[in-house]
Formats: structure tokens, sequence, C-alpha cells
RNA sequence: GGGCCCGUAGCUCAGCUCGGUAGAGCAGGCGGCUCUUAACCGCAAGGUCAGGGGUUCGAAUCCCCUCGGGCCCGCCA
């Protein structure tokens, strides 16, 4: 890789040829670009093998292919709107400057071009050049022309070369974006104030998971990286904010695989005077329109499209307790003692450790029993009370809280519940989740107890990981498809 | 952490079963061609077969180890 190929070689000398020439290789600016997509528009008038000399265009993009004709060369050149055809010709630029053209340009140089709208005799849309401008030698070639970049390892270890040799990449990620900041605009609708909290935790709580550790210098101590967004947000309500959201990266010290990320981009939203009843109204609203903003920006993907059928609302609902014991023939599960129900996860088959807690047993059950049965977006609604330190026990249902979460087919989306506001309750659930002695306990933070104390009003939340929602509305299979730069080993 | 599979030219892939000194397409070089769409035709060039060790007269090919990756399982909300 350190060693110089020959074709890289050829390309140098290239390079050395524009400069000896008084060119510049890699310029500063090209003003008055447009995009492609411009140009192609005012060729839907002509016919083809016309051209429309009046107005003149100038584009740029990275070269794709060149089929060389002998006096007539016809230049693919992509940009972000798609791309468009060149057409040289050795009439409109010389012999001369044709030939020096064709012989130092190369597939993946970038380049811009002037000329008019044209559209071939077999009729495609095309820029007939007048001048060509190098815009940045490509000194390592692309990959191959027709099969791109297959190569996993590479395409996420270099994931400029992925994007820039598939199309279909490009667009992938930006819809992404696009999504995101639909998300955005929801949120902002309903005047909920986007806030950033720490990342650089001294105890990192709201969730049972592994932190990062790192080190502060100036304050001479360790610290965590956040894995929830949760006990900052909620302080702000206590603060008086009422409506807050945050979008920004959690990070969990654990292994990466097709649905979870050591650093994921998270969701959290928190709503004051409200309960987990208009949580989930939000919520269907947020992913019907989702779903639908997707079809929009990605048609004709049949990917897409049967992902947008499986947020058609309303989103079914099962009872965690209800559907467990229906799916697993097991009769009031919630008066088993924790060594029962760490039998009879042993027995379908799970091995986490013996010291986890009751919840984590439950989970497990429910992830054997009733997850792989889930084929469409749905609600599950009011978990059993040891599964979740952060939520208000059920208002009617005796050993359970007000929560849902929603899974999607293969994993979970989001999880919201109907907030634990009472300082008391949440020391002593914090507490009995450390006398499990648990490796799977909250970190209790004892500060979150404090903001408590002065008064949470009644309030909604809810998480959402945004990696595995793009998986579910783009139908991606892998978490690393829908992350620009995945976690790899150095090499 | 366990199992299975993969790593050959810049890229996409053959060759490995059954050991005999590395092969194609694309890209690049040279030549031809004024409407192509992965253009086409001809010629020449391009290799640490992931790395290390072993077996063998001889290893891309068989064996062992290491590195990197993929899939499944387990763990991690």
């Amino acid at each position: 890789m350190d060693e110089e190929t020959p074709l890289e070689r050829e390309r140098r000398a290239k390079v050395a040829r524009w400069r000896a020439d008084g060119r510049e290789p890699y310029p500063w600016s090209f003003p008055g670009r447009v995009d492609s997509g411009v140009v192609r528009a005012a060729c839907a008038a002509l016919a083809p093998g016309t051209e429309e000399p009046a107005r003149s265009f100038r584009v740029g993009g990275r070269l794709k292919i060149v089929r060389q004709h002998g006096r007539t060369a016809f230049v693919d050149l992509e940009d972000l709107a798609g791309g468009l055809q060149l057409i040289l010709r050795v009439d409109e630029l010389g012999e001369e400057a044709y030939r020096a053209w064709l012989a130092d340009l190369d597939p993946g140089d970038l380049v811009g071009a002037d000329g008019i709208a044209a559209v071939s005799r077999r009729g495609e849309p095309s820029l007939l050049v007048r001048s060509l401008t190098l815009l940045a030698k490509a000194i390592t070639p692309p990959p191959e022309k027709y099969h791109g970049l297959q190569d996993v390892e590479e395409r996420l270890r270099r994931r400029y070369v992925d994007l820039l040799a598939s199309a279909e990449v490009r667009e992938r990620f930006r819809v992404r974006t696009l999504l995101v900041r639909e998300i955005r605009q929801y949120f902002d609708a309903l005047d909920f104030l986007e806030v950033e909290t720490p990342i650089l935790q001294t105890v990192a709580s709201g969730a049972a998971a592994a932190p990062f550790v790192t080190r502060s210098n100036y304050l001479g101590r360790e610290l965590q990286l956040r894995i929830a967004e949760e006990l900052p947000l909620k302080r702000l309500l206590v603060g008086g904010l009422e409506r807050v959201y945050e979008i920004g990266r959690a990070f969990r010290n654990e292994d990466l695989d097709s649905t979870h990320s050591p650093e994921f981009t998270e969701l959290e939203a928190y709503w004051a005077y409200a309960d987990y009843h208009d949580m989930r109204r939000l919520t269907e609203g947020l992913y019907e329109r989702l779903a639908r903003r997707t079809v929009e920006l990605w048609p004709d993907r049949p990917e897409v499209a049967r992902a947008a059928e499986r947020f058609q609302p309303p989103f079914p609902t099962l009872d965690f307790v209800d559907a467990l014991e229906a799916a697993s023939g097991i009769p009031r599960l919630l008066e088993k003692s924790r060594e029962e129900l760490r039998a009879l996860a042993r027995a379908a088959g799970s091995t986490v450790p013996d010291n986890s807690s009751t919840g984590t047993f439950l989970d497990k059950l429910f992830e054997h029993y009733v997850e792989p049965s889930i084929d469409r977006v749905t609600f599950v609604v009011d978990f059993p009370t040891a599964t979740t330190p952060l939520a208000k026990r059920h208002r009617s249902k005796p050993g359970r809280v007000e929560r849902f979460e929603v899974f999607a087919p293969g994993f979970e989306l989001a999880n919201a519940y109907t907030e634990l506001t009472d300082p008391d309750e949440q020391e002593e659930r914090f507490r009995s989740q450390l006398g499990e002695r648990g490796d799977d306990a909250y970190a209790h933070d004892a500060d979150f107890v404090e903001a408590l104390r002065y008064g949470l009003p009644p309030t909604t939340g809810i998480g959402m990981g945004i990696d595995r929602l793009v998986m579910a509305l783009l139908g991606l299979s892998s978490i690393k498809d829908a992350l620009l730069f995945p976690l790899v080993r150095s090499r």
C-alpha cells in the first residue's frame, strides 16, 4: 500500500505533465458550476442529435468512464445529482487539445466542463464540451467500473471509496441525514427544545451497560462516556424546560454485531405533564411520517416499500406478560422467584450469568418465546417492574410499570415509560437492583435522586436508536450499513 | 467466547478438491475507429498468492500458528 504501483506512477507522470504545461492539477475553486440535473433538464426539450447553442453550462464531477471512438469520445461524469454524459469532439476542441485531454484524463479524476446542452443521436442527454478543467487528479484509480467495490472490509475501512464507487451507498446515507432532519422537524413542531447534555460523566447511568472510561487531566480523575441521555434530560424537566429532546452519540463498551455498535446515535425525548399513552401516540405519528417520507425520498426501492408496509398504523399491541405467558405456556410469571425464572431462562437456552437480575431473566424469556413471532412494527406494553428501574409503577396492573417498547422484526426500536418521579421510590429501585448484586444493575446516581426531591412533573420519556430506525426504514440487515464509519480493528 | 467460511494484479474473479514454478476481465500503456452506454478490435505490460512456520525434490494448493474480515450462536438495552 505504501509502495507506488505502476498505475500510480503513470498518473503522477500525468500530473507532472500538467504542471510542466503551467496548468494547476489541483485548482482552488470552480465558480459557476451547476449540478448535472440542470443540464439534463435543458436536454429534455431537445430532439436526438440536436443541441442548444444559445446557453452554456458548467458542470463538475468525477470521471467514471471514457468511451473513445476515434475523433469523438463519450465521457460519463458523475455528481451527487446523478451525472451526465460529456461529448468531446475534435471538431469542438481542436485536434491537439482533444488528444491531450484524452491522454491525461483517467477514471476517478475530478473534472469540470463547459459546454452546451445536447442530446446524442441515441437519445442520451449530454453536454457538448467546449472546454475542460482538471479539478483534482486521482492518483489512485477507482474500483472496477461495473462491479465496484465488493470487499466488505474495504467498504467499511475506506467508506469514501465505497461512496465514490456507489451511487446507491451515497443515496443511503443522504436519506439517513434527511430522515434525521425530519425527526427534528417533528419534535420542533411540537415545541420540544433540542438540547445537548454531557457525554463526559463521572458516573454513566440511565441504562445497564459497560461504559468506556477515560481520564480528565484537569480533574485528575476517571470519567466515563455516557451510556444514555436520560438522567440529565430529566433534570432539565425538574428545571422547568417541560419538553426536551437530544439526538446524540451514546457509547457502550461492547461488541459490534448486526444490531449493536459501541457508539450509536440515540434520540431521547422527555415530555412533562404527559404519560406513556401520549408518548405512544406521538411515536406512532412519528414512525408513520418517517415511513412515508422514506418512500418519498427513495422510491422504487423494494426494500423500502416492504419496510414501509411494516410501519402501517395502528401498530399492534402485545402485553408483555400476557404475550409471554401465552407463548411459553408458563402461568403466573410475576409470582415466580428469581431462582425459578433463572431455571426457566436456562431451559429456554439463555446463558446469562447466574447473578443476573429478575428483570434480565424475564427479558431473556421474552426474547426467546415472543420476539421471533414479531413480523411488523409492534408495541409491547406494561413490563414487569423488575425489568425497569426508571419507570413509574402501573396505575392499575400490580407488579408492572407503565412502559412500552417498539419492536421491529429482529430488534428493539424504542423504549418509553411514564417516568418514575417519586424520589424515595427511585432511591429504593436503585438500591434493590444493587441488592441483587447483578452485573446488570444501573449505576446509582445519587445526584439524580436529589434532583427528583425538588419535584419532577408527571412525565413521559422515550429513547430510540437512530441507527436501528434507519435500518428498519431502509430494510438494512446490518447496523454497519447505517453507519458511515463503523468501528473496525486497526490493521 | 464457540462454530463455519473467506483473504490471489489497483478493482472483480478463476486456479486449491487430486502439489509441478500464476490466469482472465476491468482499469492503466501503445495502435486503430466521428454517436457510444460495462463501446469495440489488436499488441505489450502488470503478482510479497494476507503474514510466519512446517511437510515435500517441488506449496497459491497439504498441515500448524498469527493478523484481518464475513455469517451463525452466545453475551451486551
